[in-house]
DNA sequence: GCTTTCAGGATCGTATACAATAATGTGTGC
DNA sequence: GCACACATTATTGTATACGATCCTGAAAGC
């Protein structure tokens, strides 16, 4: 396993090990399902087992990782049903927070999304396809932010952070590209203060990445062995 | 500081410390600001500041604790800005998952919310209101359970915590009685899967509990201090 | 040959010990 | 008498040590 030391970034996060670790999750350079020992990290990090505790502890509150007594620490792995629900609560969510960013958003912070854009768009050209996810998820966190409603902005970042597991797991390949307009349009609508359009472009938007998912529920690993088996 | 052993409590937790501080907490037994000493904690429950960090660590991913580095760990007392923050959350989930949850309720959660509403009513006849209280907002958990939006409900979970302390800092004495009713005429909506009713009961109940706060904006503390001294 | 049992190792859970930081109280100089 | 600097103390942050649990693999029994 080979993880940065300490990247910085933008988020909120408590100690600089889980930012390192959300970060690399986030990027998709941890699959769900890896497991996170103690000694590992901490011989990575050059902490102890103490902090690192601390870290996955705080990890395992945004859902981004799971945590099974006495078996350890493991990246998550949302099932389906999770993953519904995980994009049901955006789209109750983050329309609002669209409507209320155009209100109020302000030339800097304008600015800023716009610098996301460009990040983004200069990460898919770098073909480092992890990172533009990222920065896709701090596109939508930010318009949480402009909003100025707190709470509610700390229930989106972990929704976002699940959502990246999400799209890990259960991404149609075969499906439509990412719709890169899609953040220019909202972009567009909030620089304009268009409240009402930006809630419907973010509302289709966060439609559109569900649709974009393989959500079928799928029969046992066991059954279907079985099935294949008796043939 | 008084604080029970260790209280059996059909809440979702991680270890019985956090258990028992969060019942304590949402009883008004502790209030907001209070240290949380770790020694002491330890002393209390037998056991080491380990767990007892991991116990503050988990109660302030929830908003009930505010821990300060070097500082400690003290009860969360959420600015008059936070409160207005958690109620508009509210005001923007409750009416769903109310509205779910009459699509979905089967009879036994329907025995279940009557029994909340028994115990609510059995506590304050013997004049506990915390116990009233932390009953009251297991009402609206369990709710959320029946909605069957497991994600939705851990937001819930944590709004419903901080306003216990909410409450708690900004309850006006003058204003109405808690309106016991409120709960009461949501149960039948509840029962007879009247979604529409149901919704619309809990967005007026949450309304009636936001204005019976009083948020307006106060003068900092050092300014009035200040003013009074100053005579 | 297959299953079962038990031993070894590895990893987590908790307690304790040490280091670092902040708060408090005391003493001295003016 | 007041203000400032310093020492002392209390409390948190981190590392380490020990005990408990689970997983893995080999050997014995069927």
């Amino acid at each position: 396993m080979k993880l940065p030391t300490a990247p910085p970034s933008g988020q909120t996060s408590s100690s600089p090990i889980a930012e390192a670790l959300s970060l690399a999750i986030h990027e998709h350079r941890i699959a769900p399902g890896t497991k996170l020992g103690e000694d590992e990290l901490g011989e990575i990090y050059g902490v102890s087992r103490t902090v690192v505790r601390a870290a996955l502890q705080s990890l395992s509150y945004i859902g981004l990782v799971d945590i099974h007594r006495n078996k350890g620490a493991f990246v998550a792995e949302p099932s389906r049903t999770e993953a519904r629900e995980v994009f049901e609560a955006r789209e109750l969510l983050e329309p609002r927070t669209a409507h209320s960013a155009a209100l109020r958003a302000k030339a800097p912070d304008i600015a800023v999304l716009h610098r996301h854009i460009e990040d983004e768009h200069s990460a898919l050209a770098a073909s480092d396809p992890g990172r533009a996810l990222h920065l896709s998820g701090l596109f939508h966190l930010e318009i949480a932010r402009i909003a100025g409603q707190a709470t509610i902005a700390r229930f989106i970042e972990t929704l976002i952070a699940r959502s990246s597991l999400i799209i890990a797991l259960y991404w149609r390949r075969e499906s439509a590209l990412c719709d890169k307009h899609a953040h220019g349009a909202l972009l567009a609508a909030l620089a304009k203060g268009e409240a009402d359009a930006a809630s419907a472009l973010m509302r289709s938007h966060l439609v559109d990445l569900h649709s974009a998912l393989d959500l079928r529920p799928r029969p046992d690993r066991k059954t279907s062995l079985k099935e294949v088996l008796s043939r």
